[in-house]
DNA sequence: TACCTAAGTGTTATTATTACACTAAGCAGT
DNA sequence: ACTGCTTAGTGTAATAATAACACTTAGGTA
């Protein structure tokens, strides 16, 4: 039989913080009727689409909703849609809970958006919202532990190939941060000297005429990052690849 | 208001000829009731998701009921779901007229496939089935120029970062056959030595006891690819890139 | 003024990339 | 058997990128 179905984005919000990668969580309670055998749990940020509107308009209504904010990067990168997504009976709870057919499939498309903790502004439909290092997420509600393990494999395929770790920065950033950022990601240390040689032929990490204040310690160098040069000067690559 | 959509998936079925780079394109007729309005046209190969069907099956069923082959590299890269990207014309009357209600909204989940031409033995649901070089695809029905431009894109950008080219060819190639597939799928041209020089460094590519028979010229070294050997020897690339 | 902290910098050996042109092997036609 | 046609296959030298490695500098704090 032909498949009707919900459609749903689920946001996978990075955010660093100078310290680690983090992933926002929101809590998910039985509020009605309260119920002493759900025991809350934790999910990632989505919500349903509406009909006459696009995922991608979705997916930013849900970020906007959630930080206040609207220049956000954030990409599709999978779908789910498995039949039994949603057919643990705690989720069966929780979706009659608030009115919605526990038989319906509900297919879902995983979008992963990049900022810097600090922009962000927190709160999402009175529930609460928290930052969670992303080694130390736990058991997740719905399939989002499987959402959030496929946001941090397309994260970091794409953080390989292209600049999109100053994305999880503020707009100036030292070069320390900068490699922290991949060091973080990759679960890697790389050497300091050699790190800083490939930035310098990156035309588009810009070194700005400020540097840090304040600090108890050598003040470094603030940089920029510019994606128009970057548009401009990528080239090509071929890893194909040993 | 919340979205119930159909599910469907697109197949965009790449093809390699040892030319050029072909993609699966079946014919969409108005057969019910033939109408002389209706002049036919191109679509990708799609159909809808069964109620207890995965999308990653949904997609290989149709692979292997349009070429009979079930071991294809398939892979998942984008989900177009924009309200109005059913809503022409034609594509209301062909939806009609196959009794779907047109006003429904489907949200359809894209797919890749990679083989070698020669492999498939073609037919889909009674109707005409062609390998159209993918320079010369023209208007598509639905969005399925879109579908087919993002996949081109999906193609390009994974094909650059890991070895998939041997999917396009048969179990047994030559070195020139596999810088072809590159030089086509870029549109560029490569050095001769420095390909080779190249591949000769990737272990995964073995050379067999084997060469070309019954060319009118030089026969060639012939090669396989060993996912197994790569899987053990791939090492992780940082570009992010100049 | 001494100490703490993180910033910033250069050299050398190894490996990868680029640009470039001739010889070898098989088949077809005479 | 010889000639010609076609594609396969190979090496070198100059330049650029990578990897491994340790000390000095600038500011703040006590």
């Amino acid at each position: 039989m032909e498949l009707s179905s919900s459609i749903s984005v689920d946001c996978v919000v990075f955010g660093y913080d100078e310290e680690r990668l983090n992933v926002l969580l929101v809590e998910r309670t039985l509020s009605d009727p309260p119920s002493s055998d759900f025991t809350s749990d934790w999910t990632l940020t989505g919500n349903h689409v509406y009909q006459d509107e696009t995922i991608e308009a979705a997916a930013s209504r849900v970020l906007f909703d959630l930080t206040g904010l609207t220049e956000i990067y954030l990409e599709q990168f999978k779908t789910f849609a498995h039949p039994e997504r949603l057919l643990k009976p705690k989720d069966q709870l929780w979706m009659k809970s608030i009115g919605l057919d526990p038989t319906r499939r509900v297919v879902t498309v995983g979008f992963f958006a990049l900022l810097a903790t600090q922009q962000a502004n927190l709160k999402w439909m009175g529930r609460e919202v928290k930052w969670t290092p992303v080694k130390a997420v736990g058991d997740l509600a719905f399939d989002h532990n499987q959402i959030l393990d496929a946001a941090l494999i397309a994260l970091r395929s794409k953080m390989k190939h292209e600049p999109i770790g100053f994305e999880l920065l503020p707009e100036k950033f030292t070069l320390t941060q900068l490699q922290n950022v991949y060091e973080q990601i990759f679960d890697a240390q790389f050497d300091k000297r050699n790190f800083r040689k490939k930035i310098n032929r990156m035309k588009y990490v810009i070194p700005l005429n400020e540097k840090q204040v304040g600090v108890p310690h050598k003040p470094a160098q603030l940089y920029m990052f510019s994606r128009e040069v970057y548009e401009k000067t990528r080239r090509e690559l071929f890893d194909f690849i040993i």
